[in-house]
DNA sequence: CTGAAAGCGCTAACAA
DNA sequence: TTGTTAGCGCTTTCAG
């Protein structure tokens, strides 16, 4: 059994292709009886419309990308599961771009998603990403685009973020009330929104208890290994900090193995709170405390956002900016133990 | 600027489109000169060429489909990123689909790739899937498929696994050689094959030392908290477990939390192994002994088999089986702290 | 080396 | 209510 298309399918039932495509689409020019019978030659002859075809006719892909600097920080994978939940309510297909937190990466993955091949685009910046020519250019193709949790401020782009800001400010309130008198912020890049705003937060909680931000702020660029002895150096350090804010989830772990290391506890010589949607968070040695966002919810929005614009694109959603809250989740890493707002 | 179409390219050339769509392709038909100016043009009109008229032509998607059934696992994120990997390198679009670990859904996906949309299929099966009709289905229509970890077996479809059997098998005996008289095997599904085979190497290894593996397979396939109730259960009743082969990583959290809940001592009172990537592993509380699986080489594998299929639909591939070794990484979850192959 | 023509499979106007 | 026609934008003969 070869497959058919809808002329062949057509002429099968006696009818023409257009009249088949109309059925197929129940749409309401045609009468009840033929579709069914169309449906039924459909099922029968087990008829699969071609989808490239449709799309070159409609100009429509029935497909949205999403961009992402990496998959394996969870964050991503609980939005790709918010992304699906919708993509497949609307009948979307969703292809994943990675870009390995590479600007250039970034903007060819951008460059490919103007040729018709998506109706539109989520993404999450990369750390080196600061213009978003490439985001706005995609736009006045009439593709639209929607941030999602890693953003660039003061562009009308629509977005869905969290409240990193206060966030920040609140895991820092949070460690100084414990105690922490030299707490610093693990950064991953000052040029990427969530740290930039996490770090002012952080800064903002020091200035109020009259501790001076200035060196507070630390950049972790480097691999994995160079990361750990980065943060060694400081634990070995004259002016030891006694508390982490950790930016992204990995950060954390490596707070953790670089005091295992060098013997240093956790929480009683250090604490720390982290930005991280971690599942294992409760059961680490010790649970960590968490600023949780709400991923899966975030995703979700994002996704929302962008097909009310593929559906409706004479809407200007440019200056939408949805906000999720983030929960700090009070665990033994902070010393604490009771969940607060 | 808007969008142009390689007869409007042609036209500011003074050439026919079809001597643009060659040299664009670099064909040995053009001269060097013609496509330069074409080159030339074509990047200064930024001409972007419209993929799914190229696909509605020449019958290729240059897309493939990843089916999972969920994103949040780790092996997956892990295997995403092999899969992209190779799928870069080849110019390849990758479409992500979620089964949520029920057939029908995967059946329904399987059933879309039919379309043409893509160029193969690549599926971690669902816990609920017995029957292979689908994928048998979409091959017989020359799209080739190959499955990754979550296989069916019996079946002449080519297939990238880990050695679950011995690993299955080690895991045991590891439990056993750290004292364990009374270990139980978690599996999600009897019915999913890496569960299977890991459940009779966790079986064959009882056996070898006398002990009866009968009712020491316990299905957990009840959502969170029933799971965590049933692990409560079996932690309370007369006949203890010692030791847990959690069969995927999922539940050796479940472990985790039973036994904090209940006041029960990992590993003093009961040791446990998982088959698992999670990156959290060496610092949970305590450290976590796994069965590692080389996720992001699976992916990588799973990807150049399919795309050696692609590139060659006449190989016949269907008994293809590549089997990359996992490894068991001694943690203090089993009492031991040292790494063995 | 270049171009003309045909058509991939579908759908949107327009006619009937 | 159904059918005819004319493309969507590209690539592939095949002819020049």
């Amino acid at each position: 059994m070869k497959k058919l298309n809808i002329r062949e399918l057509a002429k099968s039932l006696g009818l023409s292709a257009s009249t088949v495509s109309k059925a197929l689409k129940d749409s309401y020019e045609i009468s009840n009886a033929t579709k069914q019978k169309v449906l039924e030659a459909a099922e029968r002859l087990d008829y699969t419309p071609n989808p490239y075809a449709s799309s070159l006719r409609k100009k429509r892909s029935k497909t949205i990308a999403v961009i992402m600097p990496e998959v394996a920080d969870n964050f991503f994978s609980l939005a790709i599961n918010g992304i699906q939940s919708i993509a497949k309510t609307k009948g979307y297909h969703v292809l994943i771009y990675l870009s390995h937190d590479k600007f250039e990466h970034e903007k060819m993955i951008v460059e490919d998603c103007r040729s018709g091949r998506v109706d539109g685009v989520l993404i999450s910046i990369s750390g080196e990403t600061t213009s978003a020519e490439h985001c706005l250019k995609l736009r006045s193709e009439k593709i639209p685009v929607v941030f999602f949790d890693r953003e660039l401020e003061n562009l009308d782009i629509p977005k869905v973020i969290t409240n990193d800001y206060d966030c920040g400010n609140t895991a820092t309130r949070h460690l100084l009330e414990r105690g922490c008198k030299n707490p610093v912020f693990l950064s991953l890049s000052s040029s990427l929104s969530i740290c930039a705003k996490r770090a002012k937060g952080f800064a903002a909680a020091l200035c109020e208890t009259g501790i001076n931000p200035e060196r507070k702020i630390i950049a972790c660029d480097g691999n994995e290994d160079a990361v750990i002895a980065e943060i060694k150096k400081l634990l070995l350090s004259s002016h030891r900090p006694d508390g982490f804010v950790a930016s992204v989830e990995r950060l954390a772990f490596q707070v953790y193995i670089a005091s295992e290391e060098i013997g240093i506890k956790i929480p009683d010589d250090i604490k720390i709170v982290a930005f991280s949607t971690v599942e294992t968070a409760p059961i680490l040695n010790p649970s960590l405390t968490t600023i949780t966002q709400p991923a899966f919810q975030m995703g979700r929005a994002a996704a929302e956002l962008l097909f009310r614009n593929i559906e409706k694109p004479y809407l200007d959603l440019s200056r939408e900016r949805i906000e999720l809250p983030s929960k700090l989740i009070i665990r033994n890493s902070s010393g604490g133990n009771r969940v607060i707002n």
